[in-house]
Formats: structure tokens, sequence, C-alpha cells
DNA sequence: TGCGAAAATTGATCTGGGTCAATCGCCTTT
DNA sequence: AAAGGCGATTGACCCAGATCAATTTTCGCA
């Protein structure tokens, strides 16, 4: 949204000590590719609400998620939004055969993001198919949340929806921060709102309707799950 | 669906007159290559109705498609179902990271695949980077359509899902049947309403609406587009 | 060629979630 | 500490699309 003034950090940074060194697609490579690997990428800061690349731009860049959230939407001409899913920490962004992003990716509080120029990552992967199956595994793990969303969007009702939202974003944050019910919500109602495909309002009404009724607690910047089991009988699996 | 008794060609068949030959993943093959993939595959004809696999099965194979349409879906425990795809000639289904399938797919009329084994598939691939790199290749473009589907169902209304479920329809039959303004649809119209997370009756009732302001004919099998410039403005884009 | 069943269409009615419109409750900023 | 502003909540009302209920059309099969 802002206009775009990134800070890039001075050349000091090693991968082996990165935070997202064994979920990330360098998990695949062994010290000496890594080193050579550092050299590709370099990491590049971005503030609270700032674009990090827009639909249909030209990919120039694939990116790594080091640090924090983003959200990853599409836009209708006339302004409807669908978020198409929230990266963390150990994502990669920038995949697609047609050349464009086919999504736009913002930041949702500060990112941090290590960027490989297209040309060189590209000559980096020919020889290294560990590499480029590391790279798969993530895309086909993307696809199978992709068509599970599908699901939730065009089959489930609001209520269903909210609840298999807060499981499924707690779910995802285990691997980061561990296993808890207290689910921190960076993303705006809006956001949430435009990810599952309704209104904000509806959003609103459903969180007050399932803390009423003892399932969660809104606190500040998240949720806490009371009756993480009521929460799952919700989502209807 | 029904019981499932597959016919399984005799031998004679030869990867170099396949149908699909330069669309599926066996289009990064060379001849020499190819041979030896024969080996690999056989090829199995599965009639109307019949499920090829389901959701949760583990997996013990991959699938080319060959020739017909095959549905792919999600159920919900109580019933409620989202096809998240249709399969043409020339997919690629089976890939996953869990060791299972994560969607079902059945026939819509009869289908060719071509079938392959797990483990000798996976170890054909492991000396090929170039299979990988296809096999990539279809993942992105399918997670590209995912998220384009998921725009569509999150924020489109009824008459902008089956005007752009038409059109989307036609573009995929392109390469297959070559361009028309005769698009056929070999699905059900439960199964269109399951594709567009809408109802049956909703469907019916827009194709009938289209067809009263002479912007589609319905017609046996299919649609017509009459008006196509307008099924685009009515898809929004 | 006709019969039974399944698919599709059409109509009448209902409702979940959208829309419109106030507040409310914070964080800033001064 | 007051003011301004933005995100979130809440309320009143509405409507697109679901649901329920007949037909009508198509199709497989004898």
């Amino acid at each position: 949204m802002k206009a775009s003034v990134v800070k890039i950090e001075p050349n000091g940074h090693v991968c082996s000590d990165c935070a997202v060194r064994d979920l990330a697609v360098c998990s695949s490579l062994d010290p000496t590719e890594l080193r050579e690997f550092e050299h590709l990428g370099r990491r590049v800061h971005f503030s609270s609400g700032e674009t990090v690349f827009s639909e249909e731009d030209i990919t120039t860049s694939f990116y790594n998620l080091v640090e924090g959230v983003m959200r990853l939407y599409k836009l209708l001409p006339d302004g409807r939004r669908q978020i198409v899913g929230f990266a963390l920490p150990g994502d990669f962004l920038g995949m697609n055969i047609s050349g464009r992003h086919n999504f736009s990716a913002d930041a949702i509080g500060g990112v941090t993001v290590c960027q490989f120029a297209k040309a060189p990552f590209g000559r980096f992967i020919e020889d290294r198919p560990h590499l480029l199956r590391r790279i798969n595994e993530l895309a086909v793990r993307e696809l199978s949340h992709a068509r599970n969303h599908m699901v939730l969007l065009g089959r489930r009702s609001a209520d269903e929806k909210v609840a298999a939202f807060l499981l499924g974003w707690r779910e995802r944050l285990v691997s980061l921060k561990g296993a808890s019910d207290t689910v921190p919500l960076p993303m705006s109602r809006q956001d949430i709102a435009d990810y599952l495909g309704l209104t904000i309002e509806t959003v609103s009404r459903t969180f007050t309707k399932l803390e009423r009724h003892g399932v969660i607690e809104i606190i500040h910047g998240g949720i806490s799950l009371l009756d993480p089991a009521k929460v799952e009988a919700l989502a209807a699996a």
C-alpha cells in the first residue's frame, strides 16, 4: 500500500544461523552449497503494510520469508479481494510459469525476506535436483492447502469457516512457536474476512458468538481457545 | 461410485504414438527415455462413474490422464462435496507429500489413464531432473488455477461464477479440440454446482437466464456461446 | 417404441450472511 | 489529558441464493 522504501541489511548475514534454516528451501542444501547460496540472496526488510510484489508484476525475484507474516491475495477489477493465503517464516514465494506473479503479497507487521534474483537462482537450481525436489515438495504442500481452502470457501458455513481458520492457523504456528491454545492473530478482521470469503461484520459477529458460548476468548492481538474440542466440532472436520 | 472393474489394455501400447505425448509429463522425455518409460506405465480403462482413487487412500500409483474427463473432489463428513477441478487428457495426478491422495477422482464418461506404480516411477525420476522440472511445472500451473478458483469461490456472484466457468472450460478445451464457441459439458449440472460452490438449481436457473438473454444457447451435451464478449463481461474478468 | 429412473428445469418460499449505519474502544499525536 | 482516527463491534434490514417441492425432459434398456 505505502510507497516502498525497503531496508537492505548490510552484507553480514550468514545462512548457517538463519532462523528458517531447517524450514525453508535451504533445508535441502549441504553446508558447502549453503555457503554458495548465501551470496545469491540478500536480506530485505519491509515495514507493515508494504507491498513486496504485485500480481501481474514480471517476476524478477524469488523470496524466502524469514521473519514476519504476509498476506497473499488477488483482486478483482472492482476491488473485491480474496486472500489466498498467509505466508509464515520458511515459506517460499515467487514460483510461477507465466513469468508473472499471480498474486500480490504484502507485509502484515514488519517482515524480513531473503530475496533471490530469478536468473542466478535458476542457474543454481539447474544442477541441484535435491533443491528442485524441495521446491516441488513445498509447491505440492501448498496445492494441498489450496484444495482444502476451496472446500472451505465453497461448502462451509460462516461458523465453520471461522472455526476451521482458528484451528488451521494455530496448527501452522506449532512449528514456529510450539503448540498453544493462545492464538495470536496479527492480521486484521478484514484480512480474515477476505481469506474466508466473508464480510468483516460476519467475522466479528462470529467471534463474539463463539466468545458468548464460552468457546473462545477474544484477547488483545488474538484469541484464546477455551474449548478446542468444541471448536473442532464446529469446524466440521 | 460403482464397483471397480478395470480393464487393462493388452501390452501393445507405445508411448510414441500416445495422444497426450506432447501435453503430459512425458513431453520432457527424449525418445530413448520414452522407450524405457513405456515399461513403467500400463494403460487402464475406467467406465463412467468409476472411482480411480479416493481421498485418504494410500498413494500407490500416479496417473497420467490419456483420454476422457475426471472430476477431482473432496467430501465433508456430512456429504457436502467440493469439486476442486476437472482433469483432462495430459493431466498428471497423484502427487502429494503425505503419502495419501488428498482428493478423490472419478471418471466422467469413459476414461483411459496411464498408471505408474509409485516406487518405480520415483526411481525413474531420481536421475532425470528434467522430468522433475516438468512435474513441478504442472504443479505450479495447478496452483495458479487453484488460486484463481479461490477468488471465484470466495468473491464472485452466481452469475459471475457460471460465466467464468464456461469461459475457463472453453479455454481448457482449446489445446485439445481447438477453439470453438460450442462448449461441450460432459459433467452433470450437479458437478458444475459442486465445482462453483452453488446448488444445482442455481446453476440451472443461471443457464436459462443466460439463454433468455441471448448470451448462450443450451444445446445437447453442452452450451454454445452466442455472445462471448457478453459472457466475458459477466465473468468480471 | 415405450417404460422407468435419473437428470434438469421451474416455481414458491425461506434464511444466512450481506449491506447500511451507528457507535465503541483503542492507539496515536499533540 | 484531550482530540482525532481507525479498527472492531453491534444493530436493523435486505436480498442472493438455498431449500423444498413439483413437473418436465432425457436416457438407458427391454
